[in-house]
DNA sequence: GTCTATAAATGGATAGAC
DNA sequence: GTCTATCCATTTATAGAC
C-alpha cells in the first residue's frame, strides 16, 4: 500500500453506484483484509457489474485507500468533537472520553479494523503518516488534558503523560480486540459489558492495584 | 480456517526440505498474512519447487495450521516455564512475568503475528479453541498468582484478578502493536525502550495516577 | 454510468519422470 | 523427496457497445 490521499485533494461528490462500492468494499475488507476480498465479491455485493467499479476506481488498491480514508476521517472527527465539547474535573473527562472511545470502537468496528491492520503491517513510513494524520490530533488533545489534570493536582505529576494516555487506549483496544476470546477465559464477566470494564478499568488505574496505606 | 490440530496427533520429525518449507511460511504469514502469500511465493524463499510443498503438505491450509500449531506451542511453552519458575512477592513475579512476557512478544514477532491475526480474525469457534487451547493454562496461572497477593494483603483484594490479568496483558499487547506508531507521537521516548515502558507502566498500575492521599 | 465479453496473469493443485 | 510441465479456476483489468 502506497500513501495515504493527501487531505487537500479535491473531494468530489461521490454518485449513488459509488457509494454502494464503497459501502460493499468497507465491509468486505474490514471483514477478511484486501487481499481475501476479490473484486467479483465487492461487485455482487454492492449490486454493481465488476467494470462499474473499475470506471469509479482505477484499481482495487485505489478503492481500498479510498475506502480506508473515509473510515480515518470519520472516526477521527467524532472522537475530536467528543475531546473539544468536554468540560468539567479532568478525571470525569477521561472517564467519558475512556467511554466514548471504546463505545464508538465497538459501533464502527470496520472502520475501527481496517485502521488497525494498517497500524500493525503497515510500513515504517506508514506508521508516521497515520501517527501524524490519523492519531496525531487526538493524541495530542488528550496529552493537553492530562497535563492540565497534573497542573491542577487532581493527577499525579511525577508520571509521564503520554504513558497515561497509553495505558487508557491499551485497555480499550485490547477490549476491543479480545473480548471474543476472554468471553471463554474463567472470571472475566466484564467481558461482555464494556462499561463495566470501563468502569472498573478506570478506577483500577486512578487508585492502583496496591492497597492504600 | 478450520480446527487447530489436536496435540495428541503423532508428530513426525519433519524432513530438511519441510523444515526449510515452514521456516520460510512462517516469515511470509507473519508478515503479510494468510491471503497474500502464494505457494509460489513460499517455494521461493524456501529453494524448494512448488510441486514439493505439496509433496509435505496436502494443501495452503493445512501447511498454514501447521505452521500456526509450532508457533503457539513454542511461544506458550516458554511463558509457561516462565510462569512455573517464579518465586518470591507476588509483586515481583507479575513484574519479572510481564516484561518476559513483552521480551518474549517482541523477540518472537512472528509467532505473536501469526497468534494475534488468529485472535482478532477467526470465527468465534476459533476463539473458543484459542483460549482453552492455547491462553488458557496462562491465563489461569497468572490468575491464581493474582490471587495468592490477594489473600496475602499484597494486592488489594476489592478488584477482579482476572481484571488485573487483562490489563496487564493489554499494555504489553498495546506496545507491541502499536511502538512503531508511537515513536512518532509527542513525547514517547519509552516507545523506544520495552524494560521502561514495562517500569513505568507497572509503576503506575501499582500506585494508580491520582495522587496519594 | 453501466453493462457484456474478453484479455492476460496468477492462483492452488496434479501428473509423472527421476 | 525433488523436479518440470501442465491443468484449470480465479484474479485484476480492459475493450467497446449502450
Amino acid at each position: 500500500m502506497s500513501n495515504l490521499p493527501s487531505p487537500a485533494r479535491p473531494v468530489l461528490v461521490p454518485s449513488e453506484g459509488a457509494r454502494a462500492i464503497l459501502a460493499a468494499a468497507e465491509v468486505l475488507f474490514a471483514s477478511r483484509g484486501y487481499d481475501a476480498v476479490s473484486m467479483n465479491e465487492i461487485a455482487q455485493a454492492a449490486g454493481v457489474s465488476k467494470a462499474n467499479i473499475f470506471h469509479h476506481f482505477s484499481n482495487k488498491k485505489a478503492l481500498y485507500l479510498e475506502v480506508l480514508r473515509t473510515a480515518c476521517s470519520n472516526d477521527s472527527a467524532e472522537l475530536l468533537r467528543e475531546l473539544e465539547q468536554q468540560s468539567g474535573p479532568v478525571i470525569e473527562r477521561l472517564q467519558r472520553f475512556v467511554a466514548h472511545h471504546l463505545a464508538s470502537l465497538l459501533r464502527n468496528e470496520r472502520s475501527a479494523r481496517l485502521i488497525q491492520r494498517e497500524v500493525r503491517q503497515g510500513s515504517d513510513s506508514r506508521a508516521k503518516e497515520l501517527a501524524q494524520q490519523v492519531f496525531g490530533d487526538n493524541f495530542m488533545r488528550l496529552l493537553t488534558l492530562i497535563k492540565a489534570g497534573q497542573a491542577q493536582g487532581e493527577l499525579r505529576a511525577d508520571v509521564e503523560p503520554a504513558l497515561i494516555v497509553v495505558l487508557l487506549l491499551a485497555g480499550n483496544i485490547f477490549f476491543f480486540d479480545a473480548h471474543r476470546v476472554l468471553r471463554h477465559l474463567p472470571e472475566t464477566s466484564f467481558a461482555n459489558d464494556p462499561a463495566d470494564f470501563n468502569r472498573q478499568a478506570m478506577e483500577l488505574l486512578l487508585h492502583g492495584i496496591k492497597p492504600q496505606n
